[in-house]
DNA sequence: CCACGTCCTGCAATCGGTTTGCAAATGGAA
DNA sequence: TTCCATTTGCAAACCGATTGCAGGACGTGG
């Protein structure tokens, strides 16, 4: 609901690692260097709230792709680690460039009304892992956390003004 | 993956309330007592584990209904605070029944393998919430938190054995 | 105990996100 | 430049979930 709010994202914040870092990664895959791909990573690269499949389909400009070649493409960024997939429970998957080596754990405070995403750093959770691993003998225990809330934007706009 | 080692989980343990004090909940919210909805609660009462649309459908022995029917009424049993919904990030919606008034928040530890669930006490991130609804001036902040992990049979059994 | 209005159900069509089969196009190593 | 594995586009299929509609059930009020 809302959704012409969904702009209050502010879509063009950077992200550190070049093109030429992220296609040097796809080689190093022994991937193809392709152009739906480049134009993938240089969406993600261009946005810093996670987008989906479809959201990254619409960002594609001159460079437009087939959306099954995109959602095949996330499949392969994820698994090489240059992409984390993430889950708002809204149904679609949204994917986040991994920034470097060393991608830092962090969560998402993701606004009910527009969708605006703020990055949660610490991870309490974290903690609470290896505690539940030993209690319940399970192994390799990850977690997905993700808050939702109101944000003041959508809190204080008009109904109208959208 | 590894579908036949579902059958792990302990699915019988009993829920505290019993079938009366639940279609009595549905009076009170002005519901009419059917067939489905008491069968559907039913199900729920038997199992200790969140249960997805079509597993409440494959329950249902001699009180069968339609598929539509059931997820018509998690909605209904949701939205009357009846049951909650899970994510567990697979494509299907679960639903656990909530235990009375004083519904005790609590998370889950999911087996990668076989789905067993395990509740998990204790809930960290709700103390983030207030700070994170003062950091970043959100409102109404609520979060999801699952774990996930190989429960001890899934990590021993040998996969033949299923 | 019955009639009636409203809520509920079954059925089938539909929807949105995602996946897949297949043939043509393309990347990049030889 | 040649060639083969990978990748792409297209269309169909899939799957969980939703919805329109007509018939059926619940339960209140008579």
């Amino acid at each position: 609901m809302n959704k012409p709010c969904a702009q209050h994202a502010h879509p063009h914040r950077l992200v550190q690692q070049s093109l030429s870092d992220l296609t040097q990664k796809l080689r190093d895959g022994d991937r193809k260097i392709t152009g739906p791909r480049q134009a993938i990573l240089d969406v993600l690269r261009r946005h810093a709230n996670p987008l989906t499949n479809k959201e990254i389909h619409a960002a594609l400009g001159k460079e437009d792709c087939d959306l099954a070649t995109i959602y095949r493409n996330m499949h392969t960024l994820e698994s090489m680690g240059l992409v984390k997939r993430y889950d708002f429970g809204d149904g679609a998957a949204r994917f986040e460039l991994v920034e470097g080596e060393t991608d830092h754990h962090h969560h998402h405070l993701v606004c009910r009304v527009c969708q605006t995403v703020v990055e949660v750093e610490g991870c309490f959770p974290a903690e609470l892992e290896s505690a539940l691993a030993t209690r319940h003998a399970f192994t390799e225990v990850s977690h997905r956390l993700e808050f939702f809330g109101v944000c003041p934007r959508c809190r204080t706009d008009a109904p109208t003004t959208a």
